[in-house]
DNA sequence: TAGCCGTGGCT
DNA sequence: TAGCCAAGGCT
């Protein structure tokens, strides 16, 4: 069967009794295996678009085991109440996810859905993408998940799946690689029922088709899949290499209150952390605690010195330890306040 | 286009 | 263990 589909490598779509022979095979499958995650027992798409935004380069056990995803539905429940909130908040209940421009994002999209449609979330595909944070992929999976539209979503899941099902040896990190990728995925949705068919490709490549292992025994697809080593497939351009630095921080406490600084720039953009200062004006002071973390292409050896009479600067509050606990601050600075205080 | 944006789980 | 990876999007 698998020499049916290698017909259809150069020529989309498929074949349509093949095309629909690989859909009800996977359909039948993810009816008896697929997982019940709370945002496919649900059409709202304002629940289905959150969990897309939270699940934007984020594990579904990080979203779903830690609490987010339902503690954002209390406190958010609808995009009226997300977008009458203050973004202060909306950070914090979205600390310790990273990406904070999604939950900025879902912040402002909140606000346009209310202010340009009226409260209701639009159905149209161009409508979708044309929201902040939103791109192809967010976009068709809003589309098919919430209204049953058919249209792709390629994910990283479903981008693997469809190179090793097409035995697809070009980079797919590149225009070209996506475009060929996206071309596919049309050919395979279906008219009706691309909300099924979309989860349930994404399910095979969280679940049989995975990144470092596969199991092609249990596949669904197998007979389809051209592919003879799945695992070296699909070709990316590898990471970039990770680099060293070092970071300098103040913790100053004085009059039970914290000096804190509010992140301006493009990284971590509305969130309080330890105020930073140049290494040289640090001699002489206690150093309390190192903390390392990771963060993009770096990998950070953050200092924590004791400050004594310190003065705020530009950007920089000072805060009591009940406010430090509603501010939104990134993970690596909380850890290191939670050490040296409790907060 | 390629670099940037966070964090935690997995192997 | 340390690197790799994840329901991507923006610039």
């Amino acid at each position: 069967m698998a020499q049916q589909l290698k017909a259809l490598k150069c020529e989309d779509p498929l074949p349509l009794n093949q095309s629909e022979r690989l859909n009800s095979a996977l359909i039948s499958w993810f009816e008896e295996f697929g997982k019940n995650y709370p945002w496919r027992s649900t059409n709202d798409p304002y629940e289905i678009l959150v969990s897309e935004m939270m699940l934007q380069q984020t594990q579904v056990s990080t979203v779903l085991e830690r609490g987010y995803y339902r503690k954002w539905l209390e406190r958010f429940p609808d995009f009226k109440a997300l977008s009458s909130a203050a973004e202060e908040e909306v950070l914090r209940a979205w600390e310790g996810l990273g990406y904070y421009s999604r939950a900025r994002n879902l912040h402002k999209i909140a606000i346009a859905v209310m202010k340009d449609f009226e409260g209701v979330f639009p159905s149209d595909l161009s409508l979708i993408e044309g929201l902040p944070g939103i791109g192809q992929y967010t976009a068709g999976a809003v589309a098919s998940f919430a209204f049953n539209a058919a249209v792709p979503a390629v994910d990283a899941n479903i981008a693997r799946v469809l190179a090793r099902l097409f035995e697809f040896t070009e980079r797919i990190d590149t225009s070209g690689g996506q475009k060929q990728l996206w071309k596919w995925a049309s050919g395979l949705v279906p008219q009706s029922g691309a909300r099924s068919w979309n989860s349930a490709l994404m399910e095979l490549g969280q679940t049989l088709c995975k990144a470092k292992s596969v199991q092609c025994q249990e596949c669904p697809a197998v007979s389809w899949c051209l592919s003879e080593n799945p695992l070296e497939l699909p070709v990316k351009k590898s990471r970039p290499e990770i680099t060293e630095i070092q970071e300098y921080v103040v913790f100053a406490f004085e009059g039970k209150r914290v000096l804190l600084e509010k992140e301006t720039g493009r990284r971590r953009k509305g969130m309080w952390k330890l105020p930073e200062r140049a290494a040289e004006s640090l001699s002489g002071l206690n150093l309390l605690t190192v903390q390392k973390y990771g963060i993009t292409r770096y990998r950070v050896t953050m200092n924590v010195y004791e400050a004594k009479k310190e003065s705020a600067l530009e950007n920089e509050q000072w805060f009591s330890i009940e406010e430090v606990e509603n501010l939104p601050m990134p993970s690596p600075y909380r850890r290191v306040l939670q050490k040296i205080i409790k907060v």
